[in-house]
RNA sequence: GACCUCUUGGUCAAGCGGUUAAGACACCGCCCUUUCACGGCGGCUACAGGGGUUCGAAUCCCCUAGAGGUCACCA
């Protein structure tokens, strides 16, 4: 039975590298009809955030990703929360003391740090002594009785190998001597992330564990302590790191945006989803569109890569795009909608009319407000915007074209898009005008944008005969000053 | 510094000993068109470098370079 799991620490938001670490684990589960398992590593008290549990629920929701255990699902192996499981590690880190894969310490910190530092003065590495592993168990179990504060140290061989066998990166090797013996549980009680991380993994009975490249080189170090439990490791899945460029990893630092910062500028669940599964994992076909359904179908672990990837916002936003225009007019609308009204007054405006205008020009649902503002106010324009070579118009064209449509317009009577694209060709065709020569001043003069959803027909419906006449008398008396 | 890992266009990537080295984004043209966008057509640009192995290397091996990761009572 395959089981993976999603472990992340509530330190904060969920990351985009978290998201693709989450939603790769989601889909192998899911692709081979395994369980997905979420588990909060909340072993730091002091990073820990408050409200970050919450919210990793509503972001591991919001894409989509349910999970089939977790602390607020329940199952049939928690808690899954690790500081409601702290009373559970210590008994097997002293199974280990038992039987010599682990062993007490009592070193200060204050004499850590003087021979860390005097290692590091030389430029070597550092490497805990061993220092308490000469202490007798009598010795040890006594200072632990009495009180004194201690840690219990994983006891890493002091040569031989240890390796694991990574099922992207293959066989992983290293000298154990390189090993450091560190700390399994901390002098608060609580374990480590390496340590709760095993015991957690195996009472779970997890059999997949993907995770980020951050933790391949102390992987070996695990197969230690699964050798000395007498365990079967479960099988390991390093995944490249989610870059922000050539050189530095995605962080919020450089303003980088998390999943919800995606979704609050108006990107698409399924466009983020969609452009993350296939950052670091090919379908090795052309196809690029996938639902959530669709890539569990095709995920599998021979698509994936093992170089970084750097997190390209232009081919996100053309996903983005592409799922805008997918999305029925309805759909649309309803998406469009609040954002239409940061810019525009329901009450004055046909906001269908204008969504139907911008489905198919809104790559993010964030650049509404400012593609439709002219609307409610007629911007100042320069009046070069009349120059325009295709069209062959010019600001004194223009000011002809103007004042021959002004009239035109005003007699129209069935103010509707119908209407005036009756009235106006129809007047084009009489005075014996160029389309673009009549259109592209009267969209200017109106809208005082060079570009915009809709042409000159479109934005007199929506602004009204009124308004439209009103601008294009200013703008008459723009050109004439 | 030590150890581990990675390296195909600006970016995502296919390729797994024999290909004119796909495709997508971006960019640049052209077409469509009352603007822009959409759509259509076309173009530009890549196997990090050097040695091997082989009849034949992007594909296998070695070295170099570059980049990343790890070296915590953080995860």
């Amino acid at each position: 039975m395959v089981r993976t799991r999603f472990a992340p620490s509530p330190t904060g938001y969920l990351h985009l590298g978290g998201l693709r670490t989450a939603l790769y684990t989601y889909l192998y589960a899911r692709h081979v009809g395994g369980k997905f398992i979420l588990r909060i590593e909340d072993t730091d008290q002091e990073r820990e955030v408050p409200g970050a549990i919450d919210k990793i629920y509503q972001s591991l929701r919001l894409a989509g990703l349910d999970y089939d255990e977790g602390p607020d699902v329940g199952g049939d192996y928690g808690p899954y929360i690790q500081t409601q499981r702290r009373d559970l590690y210590l008994p097997y880190a002293q199974k280990l003391i038992e039987n010599g894969g682990a062993y007490y310490c009592f070193c200060t910190k204050e004499r850590l740090d003087e021979a860390r530092s005097e290692k590091e003065k030389k430029g070597e590495t550092y490497k805990y002594d061993k220092h308490c592993l000469a202490l007798t168990k009598e010795e040890a179990e006594r200072r632990v009785a009495a009180g004194e504060p201690y840690v219990i140290r994983q006891n890493v061989p002091l040569s031989g190998k240890a390796s694991f066998d990574d099922a992207l990166y293959g066989h992983v090797e290293v000298d154990c001597a390189t090993l450091d013996d560190n700390v399994l549980i901390k002098a608060d009680g609580l374990p480590t992330y390496n340590f709760a991380n095993v015991v957690d993994d195996h009472l779970m009975a997890i059999s997949h564990v993907m995770r980020g490249t951050e933790y391949l080189s102390s992987a070996p170090k695990y197969n230690l302590l699964y050798e000395s439990f007498g365990w079967t490791p479960p099988t390991y899945l390093h995944l490249p790191v989610v870059m922000r460029d050539a050189t530095r990893k995605l962080s919020k630092r450089y303003g980088d945006p998390s999943f919800e910062d995606l979704m609050d500028k108006g990107y698409l669940q399924e466009a983020i989803i969609n452009f993350i599964a296939l950052l670091g994992w090919s379908p090795r076909s052309e196809r690029e569109f996938f639902t959530l359904a669709e890539l569990i179908e095709a995920f599998d672990l021979e698509g994936l890569s093992k170089a970084p990837s750097i997190f390209d916002m232009d081919k996100l936003t053309w996903f983005n795009g592409e799922y805008m225009r997918k999305l029925t007019p309805e759909a649309f609308f309803e998406k469009a909608e609040p954002w239409l009204q940061k810019a525009l007054d329901p009450a004055k405006f046909d906001l269908k009319r204008v969504a139907e205008l911008l489905h198919n020009r809104t790559d993010v649902l964030d650049q509404i407000p400012e593609m439709v503002d002219f609307l409610s106010e007629m911007p100042e324009f320069p009046v070069e915007l009349y120059t325009h070579k295709k069209m062959k118009t010019n600001p004194d064209v223009a000011l002809d074209a103007l004042k021959k449509m002004r009239p035109v317009m005003a007699g129209i009577a069935d103010w509707t898009e119908e209407g005036i694209h009756a009235g106006v060709m129809e007047a084009i065709a009489r005075l014996g005008m160029k389309n673009g020569q009549a259109l592209w001043p009267l969209r200017i003069a109106i809208s005082g944008k060079a570009n915009t959803p809709g042409g000159a027909i479109e934005i007199g419906y929506l602004l009204g005969k009124e308004e439209t006449l009103a601008r294009i008398d200013r703008s008459i008396a723009q050109l004439e000053a």
